[in-house]
DNA sequence: TCGAGTTGTCTTCCATGGAAGACAAGTTAG
DNA sequence: CTAACTTGTCTTCCATGGAAGACAACTCGA
């Protein structure tokens, strides 16, 4: 029962370094594991659609600003902590599948407004529900009690990073 | 004060989507931005060494294993949870910085045995200290009590994965 | 209004890691 | 002992994303 690989680092590190405290990998090797095992366990809709987890980043972002589901490059590149070279890629791809577009932006002829499609906006709407479906059932072994003091402790821990300069300027996703 | 990215995210999902409960991704999203932010906040010492984080896996591996400080390429796989293909790229990168070794296993004419030369011991007793000092002092901003209730509710996440299938057999990393 | 910045996006190049196949070495049934 | 299978590692090819530079378009002060 006790196949807890982050348990056993730990061990391994008290043993071999008993000068130093290994626990903080309980808390941080734990999240890091899980962001891992997260994205697996979230894959298979995506998968489905063949889809990369970052492209429906990008549907994601379009679909949950509301209409006209328009966003520019730029705007993206906030909203999902990557480079707009990556934030091109991803464009380039989802317009090859037909779910975006992209056009000149009126107001700024640097800009590019990028924009749902309808296949766009009907792929979105089922998939993030079955997205939303699958990370309810991940939590479903949490009490309603666990769940919000798990959301207050991860935000903490946010507010700490984001103190110390790493706030996401720079990183991470959420689908 | 509420740049909470995820807190928006989940407000937007409430009004494009009223019929969703966005609420898991104050759990989930949270983590996968955390693990992300993590990534970044904890970099600054293997940067400095020059060392990929994954490269910095494979020096702590094996140190953390204990005198002689070897381990097969497929145990370090298993216990990197990353592919055999990339555990080859990973030491030939350490060979090349002289902080590993790799030698045919007598055992096993197939096996190849990676171990620290003892500069590589040298580098992760000293870049171990910084790792763990740094993850020490993220976690700073949680009460011993809080610590324990998010290791444990982390843990039964884990747990959680591991019942549906997802158990770290293809994931992850813990450094 | 002109030229020096600045900005928004794309392009190019690079690094990392997965997937799948190649292969030598081990194992095993007969 | 040998043929067939399995195993451990490496190799090749591919996909993704970052960094840095290219560039056109915008802004602003003089």
């Amino acid at each position: 029962m006790d196949d807890d690989r982050i348990a056993d680092i730990v061990g391994q590190w008290g043993r071999e370094r008993p000068d130093l405290d290994p626990t903080p990998l309980l808390i941080i090797g734990r999240i890091q594991q899980l962001a891992a095992v997260l994205d697996v366990a979230l894959r298979p809709p995506f998968a489905a659609a063949d889809l990369g987890n970052g492209d429906f980043d990008v549907l994601a972002a379009l679909r949950r600003e509301g209409e006209p589901y328009t966003l520019t490059a730029g705007q993206l590149s906030q909203r999902m902590l990557v480079t707009t070279g990556a934030v091109t890629k991803r464009v380039d791809r989802l317009i090859a599948r037909g779910l975006v577009s992209r056009s000149v932006s009126a107001a700024d002829a640097r800009g590019r407004v990028v924009g749902l499609t309808s296949a766009g906006v009907a792929l979105t709407d089922r998939l993030i529900e079955e997205h939303l479906a699958n990370e309810a059932a991940i939590l479903r072994g949490l009490t309603d009690s666990d769940r919000r003091t798990l959301e207050r402790l991860l935000a903490a821990m946010n507010r700490t990073l984001a103190s110390r300069g790493f706030g996401p300027e720079g990183e991470s996703q959420a689908r």
